[in-house]
DNA sequence: TAATCATATGCGGATATCCGTATATATTTC
DNA sequence: GAAATATATACGGATATCCGCATATGATTA
């Protein structure tokens, strides 16, 4: 089970921050909307995401190319909590805005 | 104002989160109970302590020979909340027990 | 003011973190 | 199976973090 110090470590970076934040907000995406809505290269994206799976934070599930990802359902009520008052503290900003506004965005109709 | 990436970077390190659910769950410390609660040398106490008082997230106060920390007063609601959900993930465990064994605390019938 | 106790800081060195670039892998489509 | 799209990973370099040790500063007491 993630402790304290693992999480508050996950969330020491605004990439992996931004991204869990987006999750909360979002339910499920695909690395392609994220890259999109923060406005970061892909393979930073993917290395972050890929951190915060083998954490336990999230949980990935391919989806033909797409591979989508979701804070992970057995996440303990405190974690949730503890992302919950980030959210509040700032909310995600333009990030939302930025991803309502890409074209075919894969996740459109999916959850 | 503090962000929420600058405060999970300050919880992020075992020693600083262990001082900040202590200062959460004993009002105010001064640097030598922490040592002895910690079990941790002198110079790494004090360094992770002005650590977090440089972001604001404590505050000091010098009585005599002590320097008591404590919360910053003016902490705000989401951070506290968010060390809450961290106090109830896993308390301070033996840390309490270990404070309260220290001969000739400072802080007693300071506060 | 000398001695003592509490706290803070300077300095290296070891390690961790993060990034961009390039490339590899997986999936779909033609 | 070749091309196109989406995602993941390997590598090297820049920077940040953390620690122990030694020492400096501040406050009290004799």
């Amino acid at each position: 089970m993630i402790t304290p110090e693992t999480l508050f470590r996950a969330l020491s970076d605004s990439t992996r921050l931004r991204c869990l934040l987006l999750m909360l907000s979002e339910q499920s995406l695909c690395v392609c909307e994220f890259v999109h809505a923060l406005d970061l290269s892909q393979p930073r994206v993917s290395r972050h995401l890929g951190h915060l799976r083998d954490l336990g934070i999230v949980q990935d599930e391919r989806r033909g190319q797409w591979v989508h990802y979701r804070l992970h359902p057995q996440l303990p009520d405190w974690a949730r909590e503890v992302l919950q008052a980030a959210f509040a503290a700032d909310g995600v900003g333009d990030i939302r805005r930025r991803l309502a506004a890409m074209p075919n965005r894969p996740s459109i109709a999916c959850d």
